[in-house]
RNA sequence: CGGGGCGUGGCGCAGCUUGGUAGCGCGCUUGCUUUGGGAGCAAGAAGUCGCAGGUUCAAAUCCUGUCGCCCCGACCA
């Protein structure tokens, strides 16, 4: 492959665009690879395709080496697919719908765990088609409340997604293992630094879930991992490792205290504190928050409260994925008229089984721990409420807030925490999409085996973006070799004869193999092009210039930053040493 | 949906307070010079000032409405 800079279409900007915050996004689109079209919606020019498309390809590569089957199935879909698992309305705004001209119902494809499941349905019917797994690289269309951050979040996007298709358990957990294993690889030969962390599983009967996270400090997810050991996990995954139980008989009684104004945890501390003679901090206090929580299925709402240690606040995104498919939502005053026994700021578990409403705490309050909370009236709290003995809760809960420095439910050692940028996403489904859809199998013994799937996910686009995001340096784009749009970058400098010797060194390592790049242009300042080169990204650059009449180029290496003056005869092969 | 900001040649921006018919940088075209760090000089092409209505002799500028976009929070590859 050769490229020429004199006519490739190309056009580079000085500027960091003016709606880009992240830098993979001003940097796409400075080096001129991908375009803004509508919100959320990119068009990729030629060097961002050819990213895009090795980006394909090694995961292709990957996926069919581990078995996979590609498939393509349309993005414009009929309604009905999406009807029978009832996501026509579950899926709400995100999707994109449309009609024909008979009024009929379509949808453009946010997802396609029902066409993958028909297909199977509508081939396969033995036992002894198992397992089978398929997958298909294809557009998705989101229409996403809030695209952000260029191609990283956008509307439509290019995603690769796997459905395992297995006769039993063992079976799914052997394909889940492959796809993990096949991910990995993935990833390492993209060249993103990435974590698999724990996810929910969600409340469908999933068994396992796991995340692959790029960190990076424009990430959307939190995640937590451990110093010590290989713990690592979505902060709504994190599991809260609770002390032992204490015993409650040597605890001191109740006492209700007065606390006029303090409806804050900070405004009780200090007042308790200074008026009653005790030396307490935000964690031994006992802060109850309400929530009304919404099912879906049912209709119903619930009033709840959760129980934290006084010095957390709820995580609203742990909250949610601890409550699913449940929909919390924040209880308003209109709610705390409605319930009078539920006195604001100073509400106590002690009252909670009297007005019959569901009391669920943080792991960490177990038996015999002794807190200060609410006494249920304005101006008056509650010390030496112990759990156990002055309240028992409904259940634990994993809500409050994960913070670094905290234990590792592994090894106890302490957790950091970062933010990633969710790559690619490993799950065992189950049986939902089978049971919605009947999809069974004729056994050996004549009767229907009930399907179990997996699904499996890469974001292809996004990892384009997201290797972007990881690898940079002030100067522009720094790709890892194999996704690279070339191998190698060969500026000629100006003078006539040096793009000439630049365009001879160019077609020999192409016919040796060699995805070149060379910038051929004339009239134009070496300045130019060397801007130009470091901001491309392509991993080596040669520059035939000055040196040239001493025999000599120079060679640098976009990754390590390294130059160095080699022979001209020399040039091909350093180049070709370097790509392999 | 809640909060903040912005709509002016392809890109980045000024002009708006105090109305007078549009300007700067980059990019683009032509010529000459220049050629190792986003060159110089000269001459050019290119803009419904988001849209609609209003006020006015006159609106990018003032008023009203409207549309769109970006950023921060709730969803997800």
């Amino acid at each position: 492959m050769l490229l020429r800079m004199s006519s490739l279409f190309l056009r580079t900007l000085r500027d960091d665009p003016a709606d880009a915050e992240v830098p993979s996004h001003k940097l796409l689109v400075r080096a001129g690879y991908v375009r803004r079209v509508a919100p959320g919606i990119y068009s990729w020019l030629p060097l961002g395709k050819m990213v895009l498309e090795n980006v394909t390809r090694i995961i292709r590569e990957e996926m069919n080496r581990m078995g996979g089957q590609e498939v393509l199935f349309p993005a414009l879909l009929p309604r009905e697919f999406y009807e029978a698992t009832g996501r026509w309305t579950e899926y709400g705004d995100n999707i994109f719908r449309l009609q024909d001209r008979k009024g009929a119902d379509y949808l453009l494809g946010p997802t396609h765990e029902e066409l993958f499941t028909d297909m199977v349905k509508g081939e396969y019917s033995s036992y002894k088609d198992y397992p089978v797994t398929l997958y298909q690289i294809q557009t998705k269309y989101r229409d996403e409340a809030r695209p952000r951050a260029g191609i990283l979040r956008g509307r439509e996007f290019v995603m690769k997604d796997s459905y395992s298709f297995d006769l039993d358990d063992d079976g799914l957990k052997r394909s889940y293992e492959q796809h993990r294993e096949a991910y990995i690889r993935t990833f390492d030969r993209l060249g993103i630094d990435y974590k698999v962390v724990f996810a929910m599983s969600g409340a469908m009967g999933g068994s396992a879930s796991e995340e692959f996270l790029a960190p990076t400090p424009t990430g959307e997810d939190t995640f937590v991992a451990c110093r010590s050991c290989d713990y690592a996990a979505n902060a709504e995954a994190v599991v809260t490792s609770a002390p032992a139980a204490r015993a409650i008989d040597d605890a001191a009684p109740l006492q209700v205290l007065d606390t006029p104004d303090t409806p804050t945890i900070e405004s009780l501390v200090s007042y308790v504190n200074e008026h009653h003679g005790l030396s307490i901090t935000a964690a031994d206090t006992l802060k109850n928050v309400v929530v009304k929580v919404f099912t879906p299925g049912s209709g119903k709402t619930e009033t709840l409260v959760i129980g934290v240690p006084g010095d957390r606040e709820v995580d609203f995104k742990r909250l949610e994925a601890a409550l699913s498919p449940g929909e919390p939502a924040i209880f308003e005053a209109a709610d705390f008229a409605a319930h009078p026994g539920l006195v604001r700021g100073y509400i106590g578990p002690q009252a909670l089984r009297e007005l019959g409403i569901r009391y669920l705490v943080d792991p960490r309050v177990v038996t015999g721990t002794s807190w200060v909370t609410g006494a249920n009236e304005a101006g008056r709290h509650a010390a030496n409420v112990v759990a156990g003995r002055d309240f028992t809760p409904d259940g634990t809960i994993e809500a409050a807030e994960v913070r670094a420095g905290d234990p590792c439910p592994r090894c106890g050692s302490a957790l950091s925490i970062d933010r990633g940028i969710e790559i690619g996403h490993i799950f065992q489904l189950g049986r939902k999409y089978a049971d919605a859809a009947g999809l069974d199998a004729l056994g050996p013994d004549g009767k229907p085996i009930r399907i179990t799937m997996g699904s499996y996910g890469i974001g292809v686009s996004r990892a384009v973006a997201v290797i972007a995001e990881q690898s940079h340096d002030s100067l522009g784009l720094v790709w890892p070799r194999e996704v690279a749009p070339a191998d190698v970058h060969i500026v000629g400098t100006g003078k006539e004869n040096q793009v000439e010797a630049a365009l001879e060194l160019a077609t020999e390592l192409e016919s040796r193999g060699a995805r070149v790049l060379v910038d051929d242009r004339a009239q134009v300042s070496p300045g130019v092009k060397f801007k130009d080169a470091e901001l491309l990204g392509i991993p080596t650059i040669v520059v035939v210039g000055r040196g040239l009449s001493q025999g000599v180029v120079e060679l640098r290496d976009r990754v390590s930053g390294e130059k160095s003056e080699i022979p001209l005869v020399e040039a091909a092969d350093r180049v070709l040493a370097a790509m392999a």
